[in-house]
DNA sequence: TCTCAAAAGTGACCGCAGGTCATTTTTCGA
DNA sequence: TCGAAAAATGACCTGCGGTCACTTTTGAGA
């Protein structure tokens, strides 16, 4: 019965994670320490590296879970839209969950710009499992743009407004509201994707 | 004569800060140290500290300066400008010449990002002395807006839009060139902000 | 029940960061 | 030439991410 040792580990894993999920979401991303996540879990500082290679590496894996856990509760509502201002409010729905989620838009701001200097992270970030990324957003926009304008460049734009508005957001200035940036990214989609303006 | 003091304290201060300006766009913001500063400038760590307060204090100063400069370039443009189009044309030349700038854009981004953390940053960082700012951009579009929507949420896009596409540069992604979104952001803004569409 | 190797957990330690400050060196008017 | 004031120094502080030799716990087999 080695598996009760391999429970125990996972247990542990667990609940460093557990801590960890609520201090990133506390204090964000570089203002919270290994130690501090440890110790908050009541552990030493050692086993957080017998787990994961790097604070890099388990932030990694917390947001592919909590991406993935945002477009679960997105499914099906895509396939119902069949024109793009329909896919357009599918994105923006998904985007203000993500917003709704306590302050992890900051979060994953924050870290997504941290991952800008390193070559290994941005390759990573470019990946759709660690990012709200363009690609995606193209991808549920493809099928319904009726003009030559690349449905990338569609999802790019969507994606540079909504995190445009993240940092105008973090800086805490209140000129734009949510709607306000939802509205002006759809109106931007449909002026480049659909045939009448 | 305690002039030649100053002179001196003078001219460590500008070695320091033509060190710094050099480091920070080679490397960044957070990827340059204090000592790196003083070393390549031929000090030890702790003069930095007898002219600054903290490296945030002296890489502001860059910033500011560096502002500064972009603006007086833009200078007297800004005058011609006889509706909407012509505005954000000013603007977006201003804000390719920052691009063009070396890496700097993606070093204002780092920065921006990391001021957000900070209470006291990110009230600096709301004025315009030191940010990209909407209320600048609100500003030189006013007269030209012949809608009742709000000056400064058109500005705000038009940031909002510009910085996305900044983290979508940083991270190499290549969907989306100045252009597309010089357009994009011209679009918006008159949709928003002018008579006819 | 005892044994002991393997797995889990520990915390002192490393190099380096931003920042401090008692001390040394340089400057320059009297 | 002298000495106070200004400039420059670098050892030192705390705290970071990360390492690793060590101790403690676990559990299968005798």
């Amino acid at each position: 019965m080695a598996k009760k040792q391999q429970e125990k580990s996972q247990q542990t894993m667990n609940e460093l994670m557990a801590s960890a999920i609520e201090l990133f979401g506390k204090n964000g991303f570089v203002q919270t320490s290994v130690s501090e996540i440890t110790e908050h879990a009541g552990y030493a500082k050692g086993s957080f590296y017998r787990h994961w290679n790097s604070k890099d590496e388990l932030f990694l894996l917390i947001v592919e879970q909590k991406l993935k856990r945002y477009r679960e509760t997105r499914n099906g509502k895509v396939d119902k839209a069949t024109n793009l201002a329909e896919a357009m409010d599918v994105i923006w729905d998904f985007l203000e969950s993500i917003i709704n989620d306590k302050n992890w838009s900051s979060i994953f701001l924050e870290f997504t710009v941290y991952s800008a200097k390193s070559e290994i992270l941005r390759k990573l970030m470019n990946k759709s499992v660690y990012r709200l990324s363009n690609e995606i957003f193209a991808e549920l926009v493809r099928d319904h743009v009726e003009t030559d304008f690349p449905p990338e460049k569609i999802g790019a734009l969507n994606t540079a407004l909504f995190e445009g508005y993240l940092i105008h957001r973090s800086l805490g200035t209140q000129v734009l509201s949510i709607k306000d940036v939802r509205q002006a990214a759809i109106a931007l989609a449909l002026s480049n994707g659909s045939k009448q303006s």
